[in-house]
DNA sequence: CCCCATCATGTTGACGTAAACATCGTCGTT
DNA sequence: AACGACGATGTTTACGTCAACATGATGGGG
């Protein structure tokens, strides 16, 4: 990899117009086409127009690190994560940007990777000088704990999906109350058994969701079967369906998500076990594509748009000075489709 | 748990120390303090060592908005788009943050959304004064041409997937050829007539991907019959399997992405219709979930890894001066799978 | 018709950083 | 011992913007 050192002549980028020059251009002080640039009252419409004028005549724009700096904000919020790769990261992502851009911020990207030890002297790392007014924390918060970097004092920050407790603001799919409906809507349909893939045990999701599976069950006064556990890929829902569909006092299961459900229903499939006559399948998430799956999967829909807006909406209130920190439960809602029905008798 | 952040700091950020204040703690100037910050040469181990051991005893972290106004560059990149609802360009996406986190540059979300026309005075949007060095592109190009707009003159500026022509270096998957390798492969198989399900005509992509799958029925000497369009769905797709899977002269189907094919297969089950026995189909894109589709989608997988990688790399390049304009096309592959078979004598 | 409120505009300075230049020892060479 | 090279560190200044204050004009009320 070329180390893309910018050491020989970069090209000096003709110098963007300031303040100055549009000032210059149309014969008034600096300070006025501030004034302009910010629209703001007790400028003459004439001048104003001049102005105006100038700014579009040298395609001027704000310097917004000039501005950051001088009013100690950047509007830009941060997003801290892991991988993008997951549906669910990418649709609170999406939810993100598209609520912080109703309030005029930006949205940055801040991957975590291995720290970049740099000398022993200036061992900082992106985020510790991220130009970002607040930030939200997509991953499981146990991780933050063992994270290689520490978040800025004072940095306001909301946590999504995690188990972080009343140190921060957070905001969390009703995880548990998804797999109650999940669960009750197997055992109403008559089955008994019901198993349960898992996420991974790293993830407070998965463990949220199990949890309440158990609990779901036990309440119904049956012992739960042993818990499974997938990646969340669909491989490993291949692999949990090649295992469970050969059992025969399997008619039910629950996969913590819905592409470990696809992994499960192909498995099944090709075992020649038919979905849902022989084997009911329930999966969480609701995938755009879920309804298109053979048969369409029966799914708990999380909204992952309510999600990134009450973040975005509680970060906000924090960059604007509210401390208290909350606990937001975004509902979660059983979508019955063709992979479920009352067992065989 | 150990809070990292104090939450019971002051709500008044004002407080965050500066070089000065991290300098007068360690009883030196400034500008060793910005030379142990940026790790420069020429600093005593000693004056290093008590100079790092004020900056952690303040807290102190650099102020990316003074840096960004001294040295010119924000260490930042754009991202453009409508969307990120779609596979390709979460896939685009996450590849770009990935590969400019290893240069060390912030990925910035610039959804595109309606002009804030705000005062007559102060009209610019987000993108004008946007703290990025440079920006990527991730939709059609002739939408640039009527958005509602400009680029910032000087602004480098990498297009992705888009016919955007030589006023830009454009990134883009090779269409043309795995259009090609789709509809050679069905050829192959013994289909002669076979059907497309194209994307929406606004999409240059789908629009590529249409051309090239006419081009080759053509060369194949077969008159191609009439395309269908859809809108990269799975509705529109179940919606064109329901009437294509109804006609007996229907026996490949080639999708122009995956969840068109996707829905298209569920219609066809849903009309007992089988695939591949009856109606092969392939689709375009690859989608993780391909694989475990019923049957196994044969389809066409595109490296958007590789697209952003090369977008992050000409871009970076722009930004450190090179003025030429690149077209950079990544190959395709055919993946097959089940869903495509010999048609039925 | 004078005074002051009001409005339009200009001037000054500071935000935090880092390049450019200045200063002051120290050490190796002859 | 004198000289200069070099390394460590300090001083000055400018980056672009905008708040605060300053200035100058206008007009209405007493």
């Amino acid at each position: 990899m070329e180390p893309m050192t910018s050491s020989d002549a970069p090209a000096r980028r003709s110098k963007q117009p300031s303040m100055g020059d549009v000032a210059r251009h149309a014969g008034v002080s600096s300070q006025t086409v501030s004034r302009v640039s910010n629209g703001h009252a007790n400028v003459d419409p004439l001048t104003r127009q001049r102005v105006v004028e100038s700014m579009e005549a040298l395609g001027y724009r704000p310097n917004s690190a000039a501005r950051a700096l001088r009013r100690g904000k950047f509007k830009a919020i941060g997003v801290i994560m892991f991988t993008l790769r997951t549906f669910g990261n990418m649709s609170t992502l999406n939810a993100i940007a598209t609520e912080a851009a109703r309030a005029d911020y930006s949205v940055t990207l801040l991957p975590v990777r291995e720290a970049t030890l740099g000398q022993v002297s200036g061992a900082y790392n992106r985020l510790s000088e991220a130009a970002v007014d607040g930030v939200v924390i997509i991953f499981e918060a146990h991780l933050l704990d063992e994270a290689e970097f520490t978040l800025p004092p004072g940095l306001p920050v909301v946590v999504i999906d995690s188990n972080a407790g009343d140190a921060y603001t957070v905001v969390d799919t009703d995880q548990a109350d998804g797999a109650r409906q999940a669960t009750e809507h197997l055992l109403s349909l008559g089955h008994r058994k019901i198993w349960h893939v898992a996420g991974p045990e790293s993830s407070f999701s998965a463990m949220r969701r199990m949890e309440y599976w158990r609990r779901t069950m036990v309440d119904a006064g049956i012992e739960p079967p042993p818990v499974r556990y997938g990646d969340w890929s669909t491989e490993s829902g291949y692999r949990h369906g090649m295992e469970l569909g050969q059992r025969d006092d399997v008619t039910a299961i629950f996969a913590g998500n819905d592409q470990m459900a696809l992994g499960l229903m192909r498995a099944l499939h090709e075992l020649g076990r038919d979905v849902p006559g022989d084997i009911s399948v329930v999966g969480f998430d609701d995938l755009e594509e879920a309804h298109s799956f053979w048969p369409p999967l029966t799914t708990i829909r999380q909204d992952f748009g309510e999600v990134g807006r009450q973040a975005i909406q509680n970060l906000l209130a924090k960059v604007d000075g509210e401390r208290d920190n909350h606990k937001i439960i975004v509902p979660t809602r059983l979508i019955v489709r063709g992979s479920t029905a009352a067992p065989r008798e």
